[in-house]
DNA sequence: TCTATTGTAACTATATTCGTTACAGATGGC
DNA sequence: GCCATCTGTAACGAATATAGTTACAATAGA
């Protein structure tokens, strides 16, 4: 159980939302439909409240709803607001600084990491979660 | 220990094969610059001689060298070669197919997913491994 | 035949992610 | 004020992935 799925759950629980607007939405209805725990999903909502996409409220009759619109709300705030770590990792031990390659191929490497990252905002900026909403709806149920 | 480092163990290790062409450079030295161990190394090897990058002999005075010029390597085909998954992950457990949007948010994210592979795939065709080999030269020892 | 080297299986250590339980704190209705 | 209903969060467990390590069979050259 390696692979970081908070990207896919954060939008998967932001769509469900956007489908609720003006609404508190309880961590357990989400969860029903993520089908996880609904700690999880209070945990992945205190990050996307942190991030400012949501807004919760404790008590009875609490729960979140969306602090935007959904078309105000792009993938790549949302990846922003989850994701942690980059597409490769670098070496696990730093490499020999006796040799001129390992001196020098992280900042290399580094480089790299950030201008895919740079690619991946780019692709995530050109959809909003009213896209996805949109897209969800014309699936063929 | 979970992020993936093979890429980086892989554009390392061709980088140093790319500086002994028509050598046969045995895993120990290899492992020795990554800082790691020189099974770490063949394993990872093994997976570019499938890719068909390098060229492996066993027994006495065996190792491994380029296939190809370094200019003919690009780090897409490294990248495919040792990467194994997503930028990120789909849900752990299937969501709940009650519900629209769990029903339909899978094949969403799974057409996101294939548009960001594309991405890191062209960035990385944009560069070879002579590329890197230059860069890496030019390094501030 | 001896030596050097890869290929690979098997196991361990460590880290990460998700799931779960438990409970404190907040809020609204009575 | 009290209770029911939520969120927030800490703490721990289970499953899994990665890299590191040991061991040894297979191969090839001298």
């Amino acid at each position: 159980m390696a692979a970081n799925s908070q990207f896919a759950m954060a939008v998967h629980t932001l769509s469900m939302l956007a489908g609720r607007r003006d609404e508190n939405v309880k961590s357990d209805w989400l969860a029903a439909s993520v089908n996880t725990n609904p700690v999880v999903i209070r945990r992945l909502l205190g990050q996307l409240g942190h991030a400012g996409l949501v807004i919760s409220q404790t008590g009875a009759h609490g729960g979140t709803r969306l602090a935007r619109c959904p078309n105000e709300i792009s993938l790549c705030e949302i990846y922003k607001a989850v994701s942690c770590g980059e597409v490769f990792a670098l070496h696990p031990k730093e490499p020999s600084q006796d040799c001129p390659v390992g001196k020098n191929i992280e900042a290399v490497l580094c480089g790299i990491q950030k201008e895919i990252d740079k690619g991946i905002h780019e692709t995530l900026s050109g959809y909003t979660l009213q896209n996805v909403f949109e897209l969800i709806g014309q699936g063929k149920n």
